[in-house]
DNA sequence: GTGATTACCAAGAATATCTGGGTATGCTGA
DNA sequence: TCAGCATACCCAGATATTCTTGGTAATCAC
């Protein structure tokens, strides 16, 4: 059975991820674990960070120079991959945030119809 | 060559096409070309409503019984199939609103950081 | 009768998330 | 001490949706 905070998967959450990952790490370096915990946090658990979606976007960010990744000690002195925002990643941020602002607001105004 | 009106496909779209269709039903029946300008209208030519995504998607809405099409004729005396919002889909319709809102809600706090 | 616009449709490619599985470490309490 | 739990990572295959590309056909203006 489910625990009881039953976060349903977000379709919608599709191409939003990259950017949640990208701004997370702004408040600097993190690992995954952490990562998908602060995003749950802050959405007010709206959104459910599955491994399975975290782990294949970290390596796309990677593979696209956006984060850097490095092993190291988690906060509670666990081996953990640090992953650090790099001026491209920071750059394709602004890009991703621009292009959600314009989505967003194009979805309100065919709502508000 | 394409036209000037470069719009951009967009990744976010998906999971939102479907409730944009559904809205756009709210008007009164009308048919895919048409829902598609709507759209793209609406949003300031935010969005490019592709017909490779548009088709597939009002077949899908149809098979889950969302809307109802007929044969019938457009504004401009041509044969175009009209499509009709039913009850379901005006229920449907009303919790992808909200989950919509739940996840626009979300983005904007993490964004907010 | 030619071209532009309207209107529909299908097959396959591309891409991203989800499912479900697995490995391993460190802390805590009985 | 050792079982349980949370932390932390990873992968393969399934699934779902959009995108690409190409095609058909009717209407209207020139």
């Amino acid at each position: 059975m489910p625990p009881t905070t039953a976060k349903t998967p977000n379709a919608l959450l599709h191409g939003a991820l990259d950017a949640l990952i990208l701004k997370t790490l702004t408040r600097g370096p993190s690992h995954g674990y952490a990562i998908a915990r602060f995003i749950e946090e802050t959405t007010g658990d709206a959104f459910l960070i599955e491994d399975g979606s975290l782990y294949p976007a970290l390596y796309r960010l990677e593979r696209k120079g956006w984060v850097e990744a490095e092993w190291g000690t988690s906060e509670l002195g666990r081996r953990a991959k640090l992953y650090r925002l790099t001026a491209a990643g920071r750059e394709q941020l602004a890009a991703e945030m621009a292009t959600w602002k314009k989505f967003a607001t194009g979805v309100t105004k065919v709502f508000a119809t």
